[in-house]
DNA sequence: GCTTGACTTAAAGTGCACTTCATAGTTTAT
DNA sequence: ATAAACTATGAAGTGCACTTTAAGTCAAGC
């Protein structure tokens, strides 16, 4: 068993992060002791990783809630949560497309201003030209 | 030249945003009609297309403004911009670090429920005995 | 002439995911 | 015995990125 701030140094999140998500109805009921301390076990600890999972992938909290409403219900909500973690993954997937975008223009930008570093009269270009020379320069490799 | 409502078809963002970013300064001046309205130019909607490709970075807004205040000022300020593009990248890189993580997971969280979808009796399967199959699973394909 | 619909502004409102605050009870160390 | 350090609660506050509202100006069509 583990104390409230025992989880927040293991999972990385705040006591207070850890009592918002269990207000939100992410977390399983958590055991108290007498004195209506919070004893969190293993598996609960194991729970806050999947929510950190799911948070990392940008699951809004009302959809990890609606998750979780189904996995507490046990077997019969698989084909419901299957369909949950499905949509889940089509996010992801467009996310990642997205960013890898970003990547590449990030990528050839970076690359544009390192050859721009390399003269040294680039005091009067103006940021017109910059771009310019930027979509310019996005021709040629094409 | 192109009024609000073209530039917000043509961008996919509202008039309201548009007007938003020109009053965070994430763009250059826009130039007005007599009546005091905007007209976007070419060059206009390519900055936007910037500013875009930049949000899809997940780059903040005073990031970006940032960034702008120095392409405004010209070719003495590539160093700085450069330094700074270089930091987009870096935080590009760990976000895709990231998604692909949750990626893996999802995965074989979602083929782990396309096992338990061919048995039948999953009616009595509680959540804990869910966690604890689909980490045994895990076990197997490491 | 009057409505419709485009545009203008500043300012207030929204939704999300926390975070901080105020207040209070409990345990431990000096 | 008293302070420090932990726990608890509900409620209010924060920061971000917009979004909506209110109040007005301008041009076109019936």
């Amino acid at each position: 068993m583990y104390s409230a701030k025992e989880v927040a140094k293991i999972t990385g999140l705040t006591t207070a992060t850890l009592r918002y998500y269990e207000k939100e109805n992410l977390m399983p009921p958590i055991a108290r002791s007498i004195q209506f301390y919070r004893q969190y076990s293993d598996s609960d600890i194991e729970w806050i990783n999947m929510i950190q999972c799911l948070r990392l992938a940008n699951v809004p909290i009302r959809s990890i809630k609606q998750y979780v409403a189904l996995l507490l219900q046990g077997g019969k909500t698989i084909k419901e949560r299957h369909c949950l973690v499905d949509e889940y993954m089509k996010n992801l997937k467009i996310q990642i497309d997205n960013l890898q975008k970003a990547f590449l223009l990030t990528q050839s930008k970076l690359s544009f201003y390192e050859k721009l570093m390399q003269n040294s009269d680039n005091e009067s270009l103006s940021y017109v030209e910059e771009w310019q020379l930027f979509k310019g320069q996005g021709k040629k490799n094409e």
